[in-house]
Formats: structure tokens, C-alpha cells, sequence
DNA sequence: CTTGACCTTGACGTTGGTGTCACGGTTTAT
DNA sequence: ATAAACCGTGACACCAACGTCAAGGTCAAG
């Protein structure tokens, strides 16, 4: 199929496709017209890419799942370099979370001292 | 003072200044060569700036908090336009928690998913 | 034969808050 | 007088994952 057909099965731009492949996350073969030309195989890698950004992976992330599929797994988080990302990912989303929480707590902090009793009413004034 | 004082004087660099300037946050009256000149007021305002960027607010959020303190107000947070800020910001704080929470579900759970017993192992396997 | 839908590469725009030149004038100290 | 440290404006670089033209080649249908 060509980069248009797997653009609308996978949900996503060509140009995105065209990106993943200079980043070298997908490669094409091409046509006697130099079109770029996709198998059912890369229909999976791209939902994986996809399904992995989703989550807040980037595409560097991706890149073991990618290689561990093309390796033969049937899935891309099995190999030892994805588990890796895994737990790299799972240790970043904690410490935004704890970021986040010390930050929420901060301006808090910053509210009720710049304006003590804005905090429970609805329109507060000086 | 001068830009440089100022900017030793808050932390920040003389660079980040001229932005805060450029984008209608501080102002200076320039001495006959050109040179903006500052006063004490200027190092409450870019303070009260860093304070806000340093928790995550944008300089269009921090527009308000410096309004207020040139209006005269000992604290840029007690007129009510900050007020909604603040609201606004712990919202959206709120929102993003919510966020990498549900994001990290999802993560834990293809990673299960993908390889089922890597997830308690050190060192996984597939 | 031409419209129109598809494909190609290349390159700039987006977002925020600066960092880092380039190029030139000013001031201060020696 | 001259070097060092300061100031000015203007403009490109950055980061990520594309969106969006530009300018053109390819191909099937009518």
C-alpha cells in the first residue's frame, strides 16, 4: 500500500510517516515511480509508535519497540531495551507527578499569602 | 540602576529583561544615552515575576501580578483579575495530576500487558 | 487531453523563554 | 589613550512533532 492508504488505516498524517522515516523509526521500499510502498508489517509498527505517543512517549522513546518488533516479537515492549523504557518512563511520570504536586501546593501557598480568604470565596476581593 | 545591576540583583539575566520589556511586563526610562535606568520598584516586579514563572506560570499569566503591584498594591496577588489566575492555574494544575495520573495507569498496564512478569523482575526477560 | 487525486522533496512556521552571537556605541579604570 | 566592562538593537538557535505551503512528477477516469 502506498503512504496514503496507511496513513488513514494508522490514523495519522503522511507527513508524520514521512517524518518517522527520516528519524528512522519506519523505512519504505519504493516503486519504479519512486513512491514508497508499505506492507501490513508496517501498519503495526506505526500503531505502535501511536500508541506509545499517546502515553507521552517520544519517538526516541519508541525506537527499541520499533527494532523489537521488526526482531520477530510479537510485541514491542518485550525485549530488554523496551522494558528499560518502561521503567524509565514509569520513574519520569513519577517525579512530574511529585513535581506537579509540590508545585500545586506552592501556589497554593502563594494564593492564601498574597490574598488571605480569596481562597474560599468565589469572588474574592482585597 | 541599569540593566545589569537590576539583573544581578533579581537572578535573572539581562537578556530575560529586555524580553519581560518587550512583551509589555516591565518598562524603563532611558538615560540620554540610551541606557534603561531602574528603580527599586522594577526589582519587586521582575521578583514577583520569577516567583510566578518558577512555579509554572506563563509571563502572560504573571501580566496581572505586575499590574497590580503598579497599581499601588503591596501584594500582586489581591486584585481579583490575579485572583482568577490563580483559580485558573490551580485548574489547570489539577487537570495535568489527573492527567499523568491516568497516563500512568496506562503506561503500568501495557507494560503488563506487553510482558507479564518483567514488570516485578530487576532485570526482565521476555 | 485534462481534471483531480495522489505522490515526491524541501523548507519555513509553531510554542516560550531565553542563550548566544554580531556589530557597534559608552563608560570607567589605568 | 586604550583596554575592559557595560550598554544598545537585531536576529538566529533551541526542543518535538509535526502542519502547511511551494513546485513539480504520476496516474486513472471521463
Amino acid at each position: 500500500m502506498r503512504i496514503g492508504e496507511l496513513a488513514r488505516r494508522a490514523g495519522v498524517s503522511p507527513r508524520a510517516l514521512r517524518y518517522y522515516e527520516q528519524q528512522g523509526l519506519i523505512s519504505a521500499r519504493r516503486s519504479a515511480n519512486g513512491y514508497r510502498e508499505y506492507g501490513e508489517a508496517d501498519l503495526r509498527l506505526v500503531s505502535e509508535i501511536r500508541s506509545l505517543l499517546a502515553v507521552g512517549f517520544t519517538l526516541d522513546d519508541a525506537r527499541p519497540f520499533v527494532a523489537c518488533l521488526r526482531a520477530g516479537h510479537d510485541s514491542g515492549g518485550s525485549c530488554p531495551e523496551s522494558v528499560a523504557v518502561y521503567r524509565r518512563k514509569l520513574a519520569e511520570i513519577d517525579d512530574e507527578i511529585r513535581t506537579l504536586l509540590a508545585r500545586r501546593a506552592e501556589v497554593a501557598a502563594q494564593f492564601t499569602t498574597a490574598c488571605p480568604g480569596c481562597v474560599l470565596r468565589k469572588a474574592g476581593e482585597s
